[in-house]
RNA sequence: GCGAAAAUAGCUCAGUUGGUAGAGCGCCACCUUGCCAAGGUGGAGGUCGCGGGUUCGAAUCCCGUUUUUCGCUCCA
């Protein structure tokens, strides 16, 4: 445990150290819970983009992608339940230090007076027997009717408070009412906060005019509001997905775990839109089509494992996790979700416009229903990041630290090195750079001996050191070394871009 | 959000019972070397996270605050 809190340390500070990852705002000291990727970190970010778009949408004839807006429609957050779902008054208790959400405190104590009421009403029921008349029972005995009345009222003075936003009387009525933390008993409680998960922001410049809009929670709704747009102008003919990369928002109440759990983040989605009792076949098929996609990039089958959901949303039929191994244990990184037809269906009915599918086989619409994949790109990034960082000893007793990224997503593909900084080899090594910087992200290096900056390269995450020495003047070769292996091979000058497009291409690296 | 720990140079960290800051690595310039880091010379870079307080004097003691890490809780 103590090794693995030590790894990740040591891939915080490298992702710093070497351009990947910088705190926000770290000047102003920072703000909490969001980063900024640096120069090394987009260019990595983008390539883990760029793999999983190819992948899912350019390989896959069917699947489309959008890039749906940021804000959106208010009412999509009431048809899709985020409205209700993610905003809670909570209540802390002092002593205990439990959490509850204060409205459900209020509801039990409700339900605990009805109870009271029921039990009554059942005691006279088996006093009188035969002749017990409930309705009149229920109106006229001031047991029943003081215990009906009063949860009527403790109710409806609760969603008054809470539709007033007034959380200073939902905790005077937690007060009044004496009610106690139902684990410990204990009735030193906080001041009540609401938690809104969702960012509020505003649509229109004056205040009064606005409108208050929300930065979206995930990206899935925008493919839902734009799934018959989709369909119909790109023909898609079920099944068929639509694919999305972008950032959502959360306020989260803890984010931790450097950018495991950010604030602003982005996700990679693909909904797919399968005929009504086929989720099932599609929901393993993409099950498994995602994990080989993890397992195209080399990390180790043994890091990942599925993780099915016994608990499942109100919104799926089946739920099951990718989960990595992180330097701090085993964490979702990806979820494959059966979401049926309540998406489509909840925004047909806010809506009221038909989001339906004519199926000429079946000769009948319907709503689709929809499994879902989606990814949280950061998280993607950070399993490579730690997953790739190593320290190695070598044959001679030394240790090396090396960025074992993949290739095909390492930032910069290859460092062009002039042995030395003399001859003309400078200029022969620039004219390399100039060449590949066409086709891949090259960088040079001629500060320090060459031995240094290899090392340099391997901390970096370079995969590849091209050299040029004395013999490429006479016959215009160069060395190029493989990070991993640190070997090197002599080549022309002329094959090094095809050398490195066998090591580096998608298509080498998915198939 | 609660509890605990931490914050000193780009990175990793020293800094004694309070006496106005150091090392290693890195970075920059020059010299030297030239195929697997750590040769020489010179240099830049820190209001010790921020704000208050105690004191003649605070990196050091006290309070608050921000950020980070760990545990709990919450969420998916």
């Amino acid at each position: 445990m103590a090794n693995n809190e030590d790894q990740f340390k040591k891939v915080v500070s490298h992702a710093k150290e070497y351009g990947y990852i910088f705190g926000s705002s770290e000047i102003y000291d920072g703000l909490s819970a969001v980063y900024d990727y640096a120069q090394n970190g987009v260019e990595l970010k983008n390539n883990i983009r760029d793999y999983w778009w190819r992948s899912m949408v350019h390989m896959h004839q069917n699947i489309v992608g959008i890039d749906a807006a940021i804000l959106m429609h208010p009412t999509t957050w009431k048809a899709s339940g985020h409205v209700d779902a993610f905003n809670d008054p909570l209540i802390d208790n002092k002593d205990s230090k439990k959490r509850y959400r204060a409205d459900t405190l209020v509801e039990d104590y409700a339900e605990k007076l009805n109870i009271k009421a029921q039990k009554e009403i059942a005691k006279a029921k088996k006093r009188f027997g035969e002749a017990f008349d409930e309705e009149q029972f229920v109106t006229t005995n001031p047991r029943v009717v003081g215990y009906l009345t009063k949860k009527k009222d403790v109710l409806e003075r609760l969603a008054r408070s809470l539709d007033n936003e007034d959380l200073a009387d939902v905790k005077s009525l937690i007060e009044e009412l004496e009610i106690a933390d139902p684990e410990t008993g204990s009735r030193n409680w906080t001041d009540v906060r609401q938690f809104n998960l969702m960012f509020g922001t505003q649509l229109g410049a004056s205040a009064e005019s606005a409108t208050k809009l929300y930065l979206r929670p995930e990206t899935a709704q925008g493919i839902f509001v734009n799934f018959l747009n989709v369909q119909k102008t790109g023909r898609m003919k079920i099944p068929f997905g639509i694919a999305q990369t972008g950032k959502a928002f959360r306020n989260e109440i803890v984010a931790r775990q450097f950018i495991f759990r950010m604030r602003e983040f982005e996700q990679m989605e693909m909904q797919f839109f399968v005929r009504p009792g086929e989720e099932m076949k599609w929901y393993d098929y993409w099950k498994e089509t995602r994990l080989n996609w993890h397992l195209s990039l080399g990390l180790g089958a043994e890091n990942y494992r599925f993780h099915d959901h016994e608990k499942l949303a109100h919104y799926a039929n089946a739920a099951a996790d990718i989960e990595f191994n992180f330097p701090f244990g085993f964490k979702e990184l990806e979820g494959i979700h059966s979401r049926t037809d309540f998406d489509l269906k909840a925004h047909e009915k806010y809506s009221g416009k038909k989001l339906q599918f004519f199926d000429p086989e079946l000769n009948e619409s319907y709503v689709p229903y929809v499994v879902e994949t989606s990814i949280g790109l950061d998280r993607m990034f950070l399993a490579v990041l730690s997953h790739s960082l190593q320290e190695e000893t070598l044959d001679d007793g030394s240790t090396r630290v090396v960025l074992k990224l993949p290739s095909v997503l390492a930032p910069v593909k290859a460092a062009v090195l002039p042995l030395v900084k003399k001859d003309g080899l400078q200029e022969i090594a620039q004219k390399i750079v100039d060449e590949l910087a066409w086709d891949y992200n090259v960088s040079y290096d001629e500060k320090d001996a060459v031995g240094r900056r290899y090392r340099r390269q391997d901390a970096a995450g370079t995969p590849f050191c091209i050299t040029v020495d004395h013999q490429t003047k006479e016959d215009n070769t160069v060395t190029i070394r493989d990070r991993d292996s640190m070997l090197q091979e002599r080549i022309p000058i002329s094959e090094i871009a095809g050398k490195i497009k066998e090591l580096v291409s998608v298509r080498n690296w998915l198939s």
